[in-house]
DNA sequence: GGCTGTTTAAGGACTC
DNA sequence: GAGTCCTTAAACAGCC
């Protein structure tokens, strides 16, 4: 099948997902026996060189390497976010910005420039990381907010309902004292700290994590992004459409659409929004609703801000960093040196286990449905090891200087993930619509 | 008026 | 299915 894949595309006079510089006619290449798919691991994704098949729909956001939380967000962006020329490079990057389809894992999604997916903490835990980052015993709630906003790109962008949220938790969890404002203390409202109680909780990792949801997409930056992104733009995507017929063989081959559900589209990426799942939405007081509309058209959230600087997310809270320093050992074979074949079912990244993925695809005229499967039953409770990291372990520079230069160096190849042909369990991330 | 803080209500998801 | 947790929405009061 991959044959005539190449074939096909060899007919078609395009360029294939690979350039095949020696294949003399056959287009298998190194990567099926080769370890440079696992060189090219990221874990992180988004930020770093992207695999052929999701370059062009998560590397868009980092075209330039952001310097600041607001640098690389690409809904600060002035200028459309429009599928560049099929250039060498934008042939496998199209700026799709951030929206990440290699799983929606903390460490998969870098919430610090992607505006697009909610990150999966709960108001609770932001708040603590917040508080942690402030590194004084109490804060406002003022700075709760910035934090967030300036750690968490989606909040910069979101409907901002969440504040209200923020405050719901801080009134109601247990884990949040109020601290009164002195009255010689200038400024409005007053201090939060976390419960010692509480914190000890959640440094012993009690704190317990739901399973993270679909991948929200910022109901904010829908429009935009499909504004972004007409149809026309598919013609861009010659990655993604040959991608897809890979993916359709790949499909066959093992049967995956067997499991296709479309009822799960609805629940992801841009439909995934929880209105647009039928969840209920309160009418909201004609008063009200124009008021918010006025507060969210005014907001600089939507329009160029220059970032704040409080504690960004990259330094005290990355989550790649944190996940690579709790983690033991570098990228290794499951049973250390032996070779790892692309068909192995099983690997072990960097001390951790990860099982094969599984990706589909369902497409349609006009229609394409990608579903990556990733580790199922990842059953480390991964909000609290990485909040118990942090706190645990705080960010170091050279920690960074060594995670950059290994990230940099890695990427997945999803295509040569596809030779697996095993199935990678887990939380599915579909990318419905989108393309 | 805007922000802060509290409270109530409701729905979805998850656990047991 | 019940209970729980989390989230969202909204109303309201107090303060600056």
């Amino acid at each position: 099948r991959r044959r005539a894949h190449c074939v096909e595309e060899g007919r078609k006079g395009g360029r294939g997902l690979r350039e095949q510089p020696h294949s003399g006619g056959l287009c298998l290449d190194d990567s099926l026996t080769s370890l440079q798919w696992l060189q090219e691991f990221s874990i992180l994704g988004p930020s770093r060189q992207q695999s052929p098949l999701f370059g062009h729909v998560a590397a868009g956001c980092h075209l330039d390497a952001p310097s600041s939380p607001l640098a690389g967000d690409p809904a600060c962006a002035g200028t459309p976010l429009t599928p560049g020329k099929p250039t060498a490079a934008a042939h496998s990057r199209v700026p799709l910005p951030g929206i990440v389809a290699v799983g929606h894992c903390p460490d998969d999604v870098d919430y610090q420039t992607n505006p697009y997916v909610k990150p999966p903490y709960s108001y609770a835990t932001l708040i603590c990381m917040a508080m942690h980052a402030s590194k004084k015993s109490k804060i406002t709630l003022s700075s709760i907010y910035t934090w967030i906003t300036d750690n968490f790109c989606y909040y910069r962008h979101a409907d901002p309902t969440w504040q209200n949220s923020i405050r719901h938790n801080l009134s109601l969890n247990k884990c949040f004292i109020k601290v009164p404002r002195q009255k010689d203390e200038p400024g409005k409202g007053g201090f939060w700290r976390i419960d010692p109680q509480y914190a000890e909780r959640l440094l012993s990792g009690a704190y317990k994590k739901r399973r993270p949801p679909p991948v929200q997409i910022n109901p904010a930056l829908q429009n935009r992004l499909r504004l972004t992104l007409p149809p026309p733009c598919l013609t861009n995507l010659s990655v993604s459409l040959e991608s897809h017929l890979l993916l359709r063989q790949f499909e066959e081959a093992i049967g995956a659409d067997q499991n296709y559900d479309p009822r799960l589209g609805e629940g992801t990426m841009l439909g995934s929004w929880p209105d647009e799942r039928g969840r209920r939405k309160r009418k909201l007081a004609s008063k009200n609703r124009s008021k918010k509309l006025q507060k969210r058209s005014s907001s600089p959230l939507l329009s160029t801000e220059e970032p704040r600087h409080l504690g960004p997310l990259k330094g005290d809270f990355d989550w790649d960093a944190i996940l690579d320093s709790a983690l033991s050992g570098e990228l290794s074979l499951e049973e250390g040196g032996e070779p790892l074949s692309p068909t192995q079912d099983e690997l072990t990244v960097r001390g951790t286990h990860i099982c094969p993925i599984e990706v589909e695809v369902e497409a349609g005229p006009g229609d394409m449905h990608i579903l990556v499967e990733t580790q199922r039953g990842r059953d480390i409770d991964e909000e609290t090891f990485l909040a118990t990291a942090f706190l645990e372990e705080p960010w170091s520079e050279a920690e960074e200087h060594r995670q950059a230069d290994f990230l940099s160096t890695s990427s997945v190849n999803l295509e040569q993930l596809f030779d697996l042909g095993g199935a990678l369990s887990g939380d599915s991330v579909r990318m419905d619509g989108l393309l």
